[in-house]
DNA sequence: ATTCTAATTTGTAATGATTACAGATTACTA
DNA sequence: TAGTAATCTGTAATCATTACAAATTAGAAT
């Protein structure tokens, strides 16, 4: 889902269309490393540099509300945004923390057996897998 | 594992064995409904009145090195402890937060083609399903 | 285009779970 | 039985997030 679509969407559920907005939007939905808030504050400080942390919280609560992007929070207590709403494994490094997502058909089979064993419909999962990457190994 | 097994893990690992930790032990993985370290402090302060957050939090901390408990993190900063430290499904009500385990071979099985579809080999997971359940239904 | 109003933005202050710290206590060793 | 390092405890600090209120602004109505 690019921007513009984001915007028609936050029409369509009676949203205002701001720059802050769309700015935040844009950078949470256009990056897969699963970013923090302060992290996107940062980015978007260089563009609009009066914006504060609470419009960013703001906005991230409002595409979380929309579905759009999903929380994943962590034992350091910060939140990330991950915006790839569909199935897929989390894999963690437990060392660095760095995260990768991985996405394929056969994943998504697999979870649809699993929660059809359990006979419930989710409304949204959470799969992660924690190793030691590569680079963490040596 | 039972509270003796732990202490038997305890000393193995050059840990002393005091009267709090083994009373937090207890608790913990006694515990299937994934208490908060509030939770755990509030049981034990019965029996042991002068107990401490800061112990509660050391303990748990300790277990979780030992690989006998897992922290589950959520959105409202509040972390959950799970003494199933095996493969199984957190299924979360997104109302009422009510976490219930579901564990099979049949899981296992699913998670493990998985693991082996991403070529890795996992130090451990995470599997949430999150649902409204019956009760919030209504 | 101008006005109006409720939504949004912003800066600051409050919150609260967790962690750091240092002194008192205690489990275990010899 | 004494010695010592680990543990426990109470208090203070941390810091991501949220609450709040005043200023601004998007979009609707005129």
């Amino acid at each position: 889902m690019n921007t513009e679509q984001v915007i028609t969407m936050l029409r369509k559920n009676g949203h205002k269309v701001t720059p802050q907005r769309i700015a935040i939007c844009e950078a949470v939905l256009s990056n897969k490393e699963h970013p923090t808030a302060e992290i996107i504050f940062k980015k978007i400080s260089k563009q609009h540099p009066t914006i504060s942390m609470t419009t960013v919280y703001h906005t991230l609560d409002l595409l979380k509300k929309l579905e759009l992007v999903h929380e994943i929070n962590f034992d350091n207590r910060v939140t990330r945004y991950d915006s790839n709403v569909s199935v897929h494994v989390n894999v963690i490094c437990q060392k660095c923390g760095k995260i990768s997502d991985y996405e394929s058909e056969a994943i998504q089979s697999q979870w649809n057996r699993i929660v059809s064993a359990i006979k419930i419909k989710p409304v949204g999962q959470r799969l992660d897998a924690y190793v030691i990457c590569e680079d963490c190994k040596g």
